[in-house]
DNA sequence: TACTCTGTGTGAACAGTGTTCACCCGACCT
DNA sequence: AGGTCGGGTGAACACTGTTCACACAGAGTA
């Protein structure tokens, strides 16, 4: 009966079907075994249950949202280190603005029921992301474009943060360099969250682009300093 | 049977101690009604539905953090302009911390499966909030304190839409100078939204509050200019 | 061939959910 | 006393996630 193989892709290509069509509520399991054919019981021979099911969701998501970024850079110069982090940040920007229930399940209020597994795979691919990210600012330390500060006018509690995130994700900066990229990855995080949760409506009706883009430019200018040429 | 009066605030009241107790999900019609010492069926008499007392509950909270913004504005004096937008500010963010679940529930993804109804009380709840910050930026402008742009600069439709902004909420001012309202709203938005979700904690752990304190007084820094004298 | 073992899917069941319905009871008004 | 009506009840319907005993097909082996 089942029309489809019935692999772990399967079950988190239907999840996502019904993720778009109705939100997380929407994923339901009886239903996505009715797509593949095949009652409820039997999904669980494959997954734990339902929060087994978004977790394998959000890590595809995750995974899709860095090949997207991955994907824009290739066609960036590799030495245009601005070019490349705003190729980078539109491409976010342009994955969230499609995939806005599956930006919601990534990125936005976490749902209370489900707690993501510690350690588990929702992590490790929120870190491969964040190395993605993160090797951008090395790029542009290198060239000299980052904004840094000195290690000195931190707070120790930050400071110890961004150091020990610079070493979790293999990033040789210290504290005051990666300053930039933490606040560079909260701020796009922002603007994009609240373009995509339509917080904006109420300004700018259902295309707040222009705004959005303005603001993503802004803050290219905050964290970068203009080439010295 | 029924301990508590049975009011319309009692609803929202349990509603509310459920969402803290188990977030959204846990908005369940029939434990409300238990708590109220009352079956189910009884609840349809006060309200339509489960979506009808989500509304209730959202207008409720977003007027709790209006007041909450208020009342850290009546602790200022009048004429400082800056130390006003930035009280109401950390208000917001105090508000948000402190009440998570609600902050979620009002600011954050919005739940798919729920619709706010369109001109109904959420949205003017939204509205009275908006004008409140809105005022003060009118304050800011009075006291040359806004770091304004020409209109010129701005691309049509966002000058459009700022234009429109203004005189909906009876704001007397022009696009260039509504816009730095609009922006710092929205970045405000974001910094507390990325906070509360705890999209922060892989690199400051639990108490990110340091850097976002930072970060809304560099928000306040963009949108003022340095007193005069 | 016959037998077991394993992987995979099923139907029934349990305890929940939102919502609707017929009903009922007590207070109030005439 | 009789009627009206707001407010509460129990039963029911169609859902949900999850578990359980069971069935059936194919592989490996005696």
């Amino acid at each position: 009966m089942a029309t489809t193989p019935l692999t772990l892709d399967a079950l988190v290509a239907t999840s996502r079907t019904l993720l778009v069509e109705g939100g997380p509520d929407a994923i339901v399991v009886r239903e996505v075994a009715r797509r593949l054919g095949v009652t409820a019981p039997a999904l669980y021979r494959y997954v734990r249950g339902r929060d087994d099911l978004l977790t394998l969701l959000i890590t595809a998501c995750t995974d899709e949202v860095t090949a997207a970024c991955l994907d824009a850079l290739k066609a960036c110069p590799p030495d245009d280190v601005e070019g490349r982090i705003r190729a980078a940040t539109l491409a976010f920007r342009a994955w969230a603005l499609q995939h806005r229930p599956e930006f919601g399940l990534v990125y936005g209020t976490p749902l209370m029921h489900y707690a993501a597994p510690e350690g588990g795979p929702t992590v490790d691919a929120g870190q491969r992301f964040g190395g993605l990210f993160g090797s951008l600012f090395v790029e542009a330390l290198a060239a000299g474009r980052l904004r840094t500060v000195d290690d000195g006018v931190l707070s120790p509690g930050v400071r110890a943060s961004l150091a020990a995130t610079a070493s979790r994700l293999g990033l040789p900066m210290r504290p005051g360099e990666v300053r930039p990229f933490i606040v560079g990855w909260h701020r796009m995080l922002g603007i994009v969250s609240v373009e995509v949760a339509g917080h904006l409506r109420w300004v700018f009706g259902e295309d707040a682009s222009a705004f959005a883009e303005e603001q993503l430019e802004e803050l290219l200018a905050d964290l970068l300093v203009p080439v010295a040429s």
